[in-house]
DNA sequence: TTATAAATGTTATATTATTACATAACGTTA
DNA sequence: TAACGTTATGTAATAATATAACATTTATAA
């Protein structure tokens, strides 16, 4: 069972602003489309991108600085985040394998370092853009 | 056997730095310590890097908006890079490990989507941040 | 209630990265 | 060598991403 999260009204806006859109959004996009309702300061997105990250529902694309809404119901920790990535039409989607997962979670090297948390990008074409 | 780059003038000076720092290095502090060698600009600095990271003599670190030299001379070509984080003291190092890239190179989910490329970012304390 | 933490509002600023345009150096081959 | 195309450089301006600092309000809970 997982901890349920009372979003805050900021952060209610904001999480189901990227939820809606489907895909990853960026902060001064998500800033223009919530002006509207009262938000409008950078900060004010950032801080409430931080706590929905920290809570996990939504993931930041590292190698987009783009923001999108968990896909992945059980993974409300963020972290062990898998993305693949269209490097044509932008396109992410998050990658649910437990197996990758397990691969991920228990590897480790001669470093000594335990590792608690990873991220992994994965880029290519997907299906459309591949058969363009 | 791997083709050998020439590197131009700032492209070299660039590299040098990075590869002698040891670490991570950001990019407005690289231009920093290249300014007395003629680099005034971010321009500069950011084209070299861009090129750097193409021939595959440095990686960047995306989660830390960071450029460290390549560890693993056997990666010049950038497509699956992994790298280890220390989230106290931000020692990054290059994780060059046969079997987890051959793990994540053959990977291949239910998506359709085939992928040329990966970067897999691991965060922990290092064994002197663990012991403190 | 009272204290404590969490969230908000606002202004300013820091950091990271690119656009646009002009010039110079380099490598190839006629 | 001359002409051409490609790569690299120089410079100024600006865009895009993110945080610092400070004041106030709202939620949680002892
Ligand atoms: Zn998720
Ligand atoms: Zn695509
Ligand atoms: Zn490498
Ligand atoms: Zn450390």
């Amino acid at each position: 069972m997982q901890k349920e999260h009372n979003l805050s009204k900021n952060q209610k806006i904001i999480f189901d602003l990227i939820d809606k859109s489907g895909g990853p959004m960026k902060a001064y996009s998500i800033l223009f489309n919530v002006q509207k309702k009262g938000i409008k300061a950078p900060l004010q997105v950032y801080r409430a991108l931080d706590k929905l990250v920290e809570i996990g529902k939504i993931h930041k694309i590292e190698s987009r600085n783009a923001f999108i809404a968990c896909q992945n119901s059980s993974c409300q920790i963020s972290k062990a985040t898998a993305f693949s990535i269209c490097e044509s039409c932008e396109n992410v989607s998050e990658i649910s394998n437990s197996k990758l997962s397990k691969y991920l979670s228990n590897f480790s090297d001669d470093s000594g370092m335990k590792y608690s948390k990873y991220n992994l990008e994965f880029f290519g074409l997907c299906k459309k853009c591949k058969s363009k």
